[in-house]
RNA sequence: GGAGGGAUGGCAGAGCGGACGAAUGCGACGGUCUUGAAAACCGUUGGGCCCUCACGGGUCCCGUGGGUUCGAAUCCCACUCCCUCCGCCA
């Protein structure tokens, strides 16, 4: 959510900002517009209230005295301005319900160094590593759906019995996978980053809190009977933990590290990437997500990525940053980072990671504050995370990459500890 | 799922129609005293919104939403959450 005094004091900033996304600017006036009149009705209604509190005094310091027919007349008073009272309480309700609907609608506004564009073609490729189209082998040009079915690892068409198209299930040394890639990206961060295992269905407000709602409710599986959604990220619960809470800068910045589910309904993608792993509607992530001062979110973006990356690099993949541009940059996002791994067998560049910084904007939907160490009063806290480990896309790349001519996959020594049960004999995996 | 109890400031806990943003205690912070510390004493100690360059002022917040009233933490209604017991259960 943006500031509202920001949208005041320095409309044009905003109005260039939400320009650069492509964003229309016709429901920014219309927040201005409301936002003016909701301030003039707060500024009549306050006075009157000011006024009625001080008749309703004295009329009991009146009837203490025994004068009660003064008294009378003042109630009176006071009774007829409470009817208008009223009246202005409900037009400024109705005026301030109007703003914040804008408000959680408007995006964040990208970060002065995020570079222009309009869509995914202006993203600007940071770096490539690891890449040499030349030396891939036929062995490891092979859909990963293949080589999953070959070696009986993955097995989509069962998943499609139980669940759906866009469901998949792994299978023996598969399976064995998934949890191993998961364990890996959790050691590789619980130096810092704290170990939560969060709810994985949660409240509306949770997912307003990150931006997700209102706006992309046809995104997000909804529990009716219990009024609950699936998250789509752990970055939803993780970034309300400290929700309507007041933290110390001392403690600052706090960072998790969370294993989830994620459901995603892929409602405006049918029809696109519909084989293997490449897009599906329950995968498993590990996210790593920190909260810190304004002064400590660039170092801690730049932390963030780091490790993104460090977890692709140990995995042997190829893989490109992407720096992306304002007009493909998330809702919530100020400045975003992709890491995206090169799948041979699939030709694609494929996203595993999205390392965002949301500046104040998700922090102020979930009232996240800190209190200063110098200084009085609260200031709005910045978040930030990113993808340490998104299953489905990191398997693919992984078993196409690391395919071997007689068909098996090579684990890459990071994993192996974590695989032992699996790497003897002439299995799947060597 | 059934029965009962409860929700007040950082915490504990009073207030049950008028001067209550809220007693008191604890904690925290500042000061006096002290060589230093403790104790004692004195003081300070929530957040949101609006107006103001500022000083300051207004208003709202006692789980949430509505109602009664000149006036609500206090009365009424609905909801939510928490606790205890019973049932069920990985």
């Amino acid at each position: 959510m943006l500031d509202v005094r920001l949208i005041r004091n320095d409309p044009d900033a905003v109005r260039s900002g939400l320009a650069r996304r492509g964003e229309d600017l016709a429901l920014l006036d219309r927040l201005v517009e409301l936002d003016g009149e909701h301030r003039a009705l707060t500024a009549e209604r306050d006075a009157l209230r000011a006024e009625i509190r001080s008749l309703s005094n004295q009329v009991g310091t009146l009837h203490r005295e025994g004068r009660s027919e003064e008294a009378t007349a003042l109630q009176e008073e006071s009774r007829a301005l409470g009817e208008r009272e009223r009246e202005l309480d409900v037009r400024c309700d109705e005026a301030s319900t109007a703003v914040r609907d804008i408000l959680l609608r408007l995006p964040n506004l990208p970060a002065p160094d995020c570079p222009d564009g309009a869509g995914e073609v202006d993203n600007v490729v940071v770096r490539v590593e690891g890449f040499d189209e030349s030396a891939y082998r036929d062995h490891q040009r092979v859909p990963h759906w293949e080589v999953g079915e070959e070696l009986g690892i993955l097995d989509v068409e069962r998943a499609v019995k139980l669940s759906g198209s866009m469901f998949v299930m792994y299978r023996g040394a598969g399976a064995a996978l998934v949890r191993a890639l998961c364990q890996l990206a959790i050691d590789r961060n619980v130096d810092r980053y704290e170990e939560v295992r969060p709810p994985t269905l949660v409240r509306t407000d949770t997912l307003i809190s990150t931006g997700h709602l209102p706006k992309f409710v046809d995104e997000a599986y909804h529990l009716e009977r219990d009024d609950l959604w699936a998250i789509p990220t752990a970055e939803v619960p993780l970034t309300s933990l400290h929700r309507d809470e007041i933290l110390a800068e001392g403690d600052l910045p706090r960072r998790f590290v969370a294993h989830t589910s994620c459901f995603r309904r892929e409602a405006g993608s049918a029809g696109k990437d519909t084989r293997g792993l490449l897009r599906v509607h329950e995968f498993d992530k590990v996210e790593i997500l920190a909260l810190g001062t304004p002064a400590q979110a660039a170092e801690l973006h730049r932390e963030i990525l780091e490790r993104a990356e460090g977890i692709v690099v140990e995995l042997g993949l190829a893989y490109r940053v992407l720096d992306l541009c304002a007009g493909d940059i998330g809702n919530s996002a100020a400045r975003t980072f992709d890491i995206e791994v090169y799948a041979p067998g699939v030709d694609q560049w494929l996203e595993v990671s999205s390392v965002s910084w949301f500046s104040d904007y998700q922090a102020r939907r979930a009232n996240l504050r800190f209190r200063p160490e110098s200084g009085k009063g609260t200031e709005v806290l910045h978040t930030l995370n990113g993808s340490a480990l998104a299953v489905p896309r990191v398997w693919a790349a992984l078993v196409e990459t690391h395919r071997q001519p007689d068909g098996t996959v090579l684990v890459p020594d990071p994993l192996r500890p974590y695989l032992t049960p699996y790497l003897g004999g002439d299995g799947p995996l060597r």
